[in-house]
DNA sequence: ACTCTACCGACAATGATTGTTGATTGACAA
DNA sequence: TTGTCAATCAACAATCATTGTCGGTAGAGT
């Protein structure tokens, strides 16, 4: 994701306003290292700015996806988890508590077995237990 | 997913009952090349055997995935995808019709920036466009 | 034949997300 | 500075997949 200051000019040339409450939610994501869900976007931003409705925090979130400038990861966690790091990578998921770190994995080759298929993105889903988890016997 | 007939064995050695409902879910799931969402199986159930609830065909999927018969897929399709290949293998995931087909891949291996997590399993998933929505352009 | 699980139908409830509506605000261009 | 229109608000309904519940019935396995 680019910088707030970056997105302001992008959504201004996009012909969509700048307003406080979609720079809050650009500040929320540029200083989050987890994977924020709506949920907690929306408790980030409205620590500041109360009254701002989670209906808009959604719309934000899916204007930026649509932009290409977050990801929406859909990792069975329940809720969709937003991702401010479009560079090519891959994700650790608890499945304890649920947290989801980046990991860098070399380059997935798309198998031969996918003749008739375009593929357009791999990714990759390692799913274990973190380190706060792991000690957890089941 | 073992044979209907295994899976009656075992449903008996659990001391679940084989029930004509159960039965038909085993039949679907075996004769299934697709990955099914919950409705699709009841569909093909209440085909042959009707007054069979949804309900029921959810807690009979979920009977055979608590016991690793089949694996509960969630791709992002909306629906949960139910697998009777219980085998390594990852999946081409069509963004257009949504279509699921297995696919096998080299071993992943699991990344050095994993440390403090221990990896369970590993899941790759192959967004793209399959044979009959590749020439649908956008 | 008896018992207890499984099933039914019918419905409510969940949780994440999107839609709607009517009123108000405020960003930005003129 | 002002006018316009997008954006937001609050409040609520609706969606979709899934699970829970319940009273009553059927049938699988001993």
């Amino acid at each position: 994701m680019r910088t707030p200051s970056e997105l302001t000019q992008l959504f201004r040339e996009q012909g969509l306003k700048v307003t406080p409450q979609r720079e809050a939610v650009f500040r929320a994501l540029g200083g989050s290292v987890d994977h924020p869900t709506a949920e907690s976007v929306h408790a980030a931003v409205t620590a500041e700015m109360p009254n701002v409705s989670l209906r808009t925090v959604y719309q934000v979130l899916n204007d930026l996806a649509g932009m290409g400038e977050i990801h929406a990861l859909e990792l069975g966690t329940g809720a969709a988890r937003f991702d401010p790091n479009v560079d090519t990578h891959h994700h650790l998921v608890c499945t304890v508590c649920g947290k989801v770190r980046d990991v860098y994995v070399d380059p997935v080759a798309v198998p031969v077995s996918a003749l008739g298929f375009t593929v357009d993105s791999a990714e990759v889903v390692f799913r274990g237990r973190c380190d706060d988890c792991a000690p957890v016997l089941h």
